[in-house]
RNA sequence: GCUCAGAUGGUGGAACUGGUAGACACGCAGGACUUAAAAUCCUGUUCCCGUAAACGGAGUGCGGGUUCGAUUCCCGCUCUGAGUACCA
């Protein structure tokens, strides 16, 4: 038979389903090795042929070490929260949960198409609550540690307790909060519970922080800063306003040194880690205090204190403190520049120039990041009226404010010395401030001169010395006369932790005299409560401050789907017509629609009216329901949330017309606040904690799962950790750098510190696979004398002689950039009549490359191409395609070579009339050599990720066996084995037409390489002459460089190219070349 | 601006440690089979000159350099893509 790629892709994919193939083993004495793609979310759109590139290269990998003996763990599943689904919910009212459900099934099945080896039983999804459970899990014990800077590492907050209650604050080395207190045991021991909890709170890896965000209270909601533009949202288009707000931040700043250097010891992409160290951004400096000198208009006394809050120290004196990685350059400061929002900017400013910074304060407000951003010349500032002294040398220094300096960076404060930063030296030329030379060697005539070489000068104790030691002089006298000390500074925040959304993981903390307490373990997991509808209360709260109950949405999809059946049998009793007028029925008194059937926690309500401050339900099916059980169950739950109802029979409903109904409804006594929120507070006293976790928080551990997915009593066991350990290979785009793969090596770190991990890094080995983008297709409209676009498209060679212009065409009716005219005519209606001026007879479209999307008519979706050319085509087309981390263009063009490929390897084991036929005869040493040379190329390139070349190498293959007309088993066999992990299917098929037992080329042996198949006698030696290449000479590889250099310069080719003259120099490299120098 | 990656035929790309540039595939052109088309097979295909062919010249973004020899190493530049941003 042909190759029948629809039957037989059909076959193996059922097969492996089937038979649980590709299930990894938790108990296996071979080797093992984790094979990881980067955790997709589900969107609605399904893949497109993008999302497959990268598990298409690890599932080769993953069949490949099978083959090489290994026992593979390549999973897969579904980072199920997320923003879209509750986008859909909004606007749809449809939960989240069932639009998520589509959406993972589209995918599934999607997946399967494309002949994965993933052990489907190790699924996992971040939104189900045995999933969830585990990451509220970790939030606690992140919430019940703190970091010990003395060692290292997180430690259970128990062990703080306990030093604070032996010896006080002393001795404890923490990264912390600013603002921690100094106590001893017996303070420590006076103090409140809320004053305790207060303190350890500043301690916690996961604490509540007062953070900036983009509030819109158009959507009443916070938005992502990319859903920002220009301060505006992006959806609508209304103001966002910053706004502070109580959120759950993770101290990952605990962990900067440690991400940083576990950079070093982990193979990773060098780009992507250089992501990561620009991101975590270590500076090695000092941190310098500026003592403040009394501005005029403060008497000496009362000035001291006021500005003592923030800067002072137990003498009462007070200060700005700076950060500097150049304090050698102290002796060149001449102003001090503060943000404008700098906290000591109100106390520093005085009374004459108070107008002035006020208005540049408002300025600076103004403007958004985007702003700031993008003006880099303009240099703007203004003078508060107050001075610091230099601590080195006592000067008396300006200070400034400039929207050039941030608060959050740093201490919000920098020593300007103009003489060495150009900012710094465009803002003292502006002002017209002092710009002094502190090097010798240093040019200021016309910019700053950053340099370190050379020596010191106008610059105390350090003139004349070098960079290196003026730095360690200056910090040794800053540190001496306590104004200053080394210190290393990271421009990593900590991570904010928290969303006031909907579809994320509710945080498993509730509230007792304004702070936060976890829950009892017992009671994970916590899960999502159903509401009413998505968006925030009417009183700005999160969604989840709608929520009446906590309930599990697992029993809410059964209580749906029993509804559901109920529901088709009473439409068919009652007029269609009339529950499509009741609803959305206007009730004029209430000024508010009839909502059919409605969602309340998880029964759903024929009818609702919905206000801020009571609910009124309508039931139409209370008489008429044999099922009493049920009937009664509805009642009881609207009782249960104090939700007043009405009944209407059928009767009612036929004989009444829309008025008396809505008459009716209004002579109901509604009574406000019937709808008390006290019943699913925790333990029925305290508030939950109404926020939900990010989008990382499921991500972040979620390769733990799979080890040992099924666990209901850990997040995975500790046998299951301790074989499989960390990732070996773990392939995903790099847009993940600073998100995904910061946090997860941060959770990772953690969870080491707190023994449940054992490795320090839990990705060894990462591969960014490239983007792929889409490639647009045009055809050209021609214009008319007026201006005007006209009914005829000129093909794209012969533009330039006319006036066009270009519009998207689908390029599905595209072919080689040749446009398929009928179908064109048929894709738009006001085409139908197109008129084309061609080229060759035919219409040639302009290319572009951009962004796949809809909007561009360049999408293409894997499902046609799998239907048109099989699954095993499209996976050896997408490698085929280049290199795997290069970003390229999609583009068709080339598929029809793969496929025909695959037909000719078919061939191979068929005879003429596509009968199976196989030879038992011995082997050529031709066939031999082509074998071996197969094994080895697909070897070393699956070993070094270049999956295009190993595709290229298995055309030549089959090329040379076909030429041979080679059909012999010994071969062929092997071959199989070795295209397996590409093409999964084919290789199955022909595995068991050889008369191997079905599925067991999984994790058949991958075959050995023998050298001696390759050895050659001859090289045909290229000679060149001055490195040109001239000739061919064939000679015996054993053969030594001074006779090969005989023989050449002896051959009659050569001699024609010397022309009687000698050779200045011979050059022979053996089994290479030869390069002859006249 | 800074950091990183990249630039090779009409197209996707190959050339792994400096050693025959353009493998493999698409496309295109010509041919075979066919009444014809599709499918399949064969031949050619970097450019220029010449032109049946041999042969000659140029050529891996641009300009230099190191080397017997450079797509590969070094210096300077241009362009493209990604990340990041007044980071002290």
């Amino acid at each position: 038979m042909d190759y029948q790629f629809k039957d037989i892709e059909k076959k193996w994919q059922q097969f492996w389903a089937d038979n649980n193939t590709f299930k990894a083993d938790n108990n296996s004495s071979k080797p093992k090795y984790y094979v990881l793609d980067m955790f997709p979310y589900p969107s609605g759109a399904g893949l497109h042929v993008g999302h497959p590139l990268g598990y298409i290269a690890s599932d080769i990998f993953a069949r490949y070490k099978r083959n090489k003996g290994f026992n593979v763990l390549h999973p897969m599943g579904y980072d199920s929260f997320g923003l879209p689904a509750e986008q859909y919910a909004i606007q749809t009212g449809q939960h989240p949960s069932l639009t998520t459900e589509a959406n993972i099934n589209t995918y599934r099945r999607q997946l399967d198409q494309i002949g994965f080896s993933f052990d489907w039983s190790r699924e996992v999804r971040t939104s189900s609550p045995d999933y969830y459970k585990w990451t509220q899990w970790i939030f606690m014990q992140l919430f019940n540690s703190w970091y010990n800077k003395a060692a290292e590492k997180a430690e259970s907050i128990d062990s703080l307790v306990a030093h604070f209650e032996t010896k006080g604050s002393a001795g404890i080395v923490a990264v912390s909060d600013e603002d921690t207190l100094t106590f001893t045991v017996d303070e420590w021991k006076a103090l409140s519970e809320k004053a305790k909890q207060e303190e350890l709170l500043k301690y916690r890896l996961t604490y509540l922080r007062e953070s900036t965000v983009n509030w819109c209270a158009a959507l009443g909601t916070v938005l992502a800063n990319d859903e920002v533009k220009d301060g505006f949202s992006e959806r609508g288009g209304y103001p966002v306003e910053q706004k502070k707000m109580m959120q759950w931040s993770m101290r990952i700043t605990a962990y900067a040194e440690r991400l940083l250097q576990g950079l070093d010891t982990i193979d990773w992409p060098e780009p992507l880690k250089e992501m990561q160290r620009n991101w975590i951004g270590k500076s090695v400096g000092a941190s310098v205090k500026f003592p403040l000198s009394l501005s005029p208009t403060l008497s000496e006394g009362e000035g001291a204190e006021k500005v003592s809050p923030i800067g002072g120290d137990s003498e009462g004196a007070s200060y700005i403190e700076v950060f500097t990685t150049r304090v050698d350059t102290i002796f060149g400061v001449s102003f001090l520049v503060i943000a404008p929002e700098h906290e000591l900017v109100a106390e520093l400013t005085t009374v004459e120039q108070k107008a002035d910074i006020d208005a540049y304060i408002a300025q600076t407000k103004k403007k958004s990041e985007l702003d700031r951003m993008a003006d880099t010349k303009t240099v703007s500032g203004a003078f508060t009226g107050s001075y610091v002294t230099n601590p080195l040398n006592g000067d008396k220094i300006p200070v400034w404010i400039a929207d050039y300096v941030l608060a959050g960076y740093g201490t919000g404060a920098v020593m300007a010395v103009p003489s060495g930063d150009q900012r710094d030296y465009l803002f003292a030329k502006h002002f017209d401030l002092p710009i002094i030379p502190i090097i010798d060697i240093q040019n200021i005539e016309t910019e700053a001169d950053p340099t370190k070489e050379g020596k010191y000068i106008n610059s105390d104790f350090i003139n004349g010395l070098g960079y290196k030691e003026a730095t360690a002089a200056t910090v040794a006298k800053l540190e001496e006369i306590g104004l200053g000390k080394a210190k290393v500074n990271f421009r990593m925040r900590d991570a904010i932790f928290g969303r006031q959304r909907y579809w994320g993981e509710p945080v498993p903390v509730y509230f007792r005299n304004e702070l936060p307490y976890l829950i009892d373990e017992k009671e994970l997991p916590l899960e999502l409560p159903e509401i009413d509808k998505y968006l925030p209360t009417e009183t700005g709260e999160p969604p989840l401050g709608r929520a009446t109950k906590w309930v599990n949405p697992l029993t809410h999809s059964k209580f749906d789907y029993a509804l559901n059946n109920y529901r088709d049998r009473y439409y068919k009793e009652i007029s269609e017509a009339l529950v499509f007028k009741l609803n959305n029925a206007l009730s004029p008194k209430y000024g508010t629609y009839l909502k059919k059937e409605a969602l309340i926690n998880d029964i759903i309500i024929d009818f609702l009216i919905d206000m801020p401050t009571f609910k009124l339900a309508i039931d139409i099916t209370y008489y008429k329901t044999k099922d009493t059980r049920r009937a009664n169950a509805r009642r009881k739950y609207l009782k249960y949330y104090r939700i007043p109802y009405l009944q209407f029979t059928e009767d009612e409903l036929v004989k009444l017309d829309l008025d008396s109904i809505i008459k009716k409804i209004e002579r109901f006594e509604i009574r406000p606040q019937l709808f008390s929120a006290t019943d699913w507070n925790y333990h029925h006293q305290f508030e939950y904690e109404l926020s939900t976790m990010p989008g990382w928080a499921g991500s972040s551990w979620y390769w733990y799962r799979y080890m040992d997915a099924d666990n209901n009593t850990e997040f995975a066991s500790e046998k299951a950790i301790a074989y499989w350990k960390d990732v070996d290979l773990y392939i995903g785009g790099s847009e993940h750098a600073t998100g995904h793969l910061l946090y997860s090596r941060f959770w990772n770190k953690f969870l080491k510190d707190i023994g449940k991990a054992i490795e320090e890094e839990p990705f060894k080995k990462l591969i960014n696979q490239g983007m792929i983008q889409g490639r647009s297709n045009f055809v050209y409209r021609l214009i008319d004398g007026e201006g005007r676009g006209t009914n005829t498209f000129v093909s794209h060679g012969l533009i330039k002689e006319y006036k066009t212009s270009p519009i998207h065409v689908d390029v599905n009716i595209v072919e080689n950039d040749v446009l398929n005219i009928n179908k064109f005519k048929t894709w738009r209606e006001d085409f139908a009549d197109a008129e084309f001026i061609l080229e060759n007879g035919k219409y040639i479209c302009g290319v572009e490359v951009e962004k796949m999307s809809k909007s561009k008519f360049n999408v293409v979706n894997p499902d046609d191409l799998i239907e048109r050319y099989g699954a095993d085509t499209l996976r050896m087309y997408e490698m085929f395609l280049g290199p795997l981390e290069q970003s390229k263009p999609w583009n068709t063009n080339g598929i029809e070579g793969v496929f025909k490929f695959l037909r000719k390897f078919w061939r191979l084991f068929h005879d003429a009339n596509w009968n199976f036929v196989v030879s038992n005869d011995a082997p050529s040493k031709a066939e031999l050599k082509a074998l071996h040379k197969i094994i080895k190329k697909v070897e070393e390139d699956i070993e070094r990720f270049s999956f295009n070349t190993s595709v290229s190498s298995f055309m030549i293959a089959v090329n040379e066996l076909t030429d041979l007309k080679c059909n012999k088993r010994a071969i062929l066999e092997n071959l199989v084995i070795v295209l397996a992990p590409y093409a999964p299917h084919i290789a199955e098929e022909l595995w068991s037409l050889l008369g191997n037992s079905e599925g067991t080329i999984s994790t058949a042996a991958y075959p050995k390489f023998q050298p001696e198949y390759l050895v050659e006698d001859e090289f045909a030696y290229p000679v060149s002459f001055n490195g040109k290449v001239r000739t061919n000479i064939s000679l015996p590889l054993t053969m030594q460089p001074a006779d090969v250099e005989a023989a050449v310069l002896a051959h009659a080719d050569v001699q024609k190219h010397l022309d009687g003259k000698a050779p200045k120099k011979v050059i022979v490299v053996k089994g290479r070349i030869v390069n002859v120098v006249v």
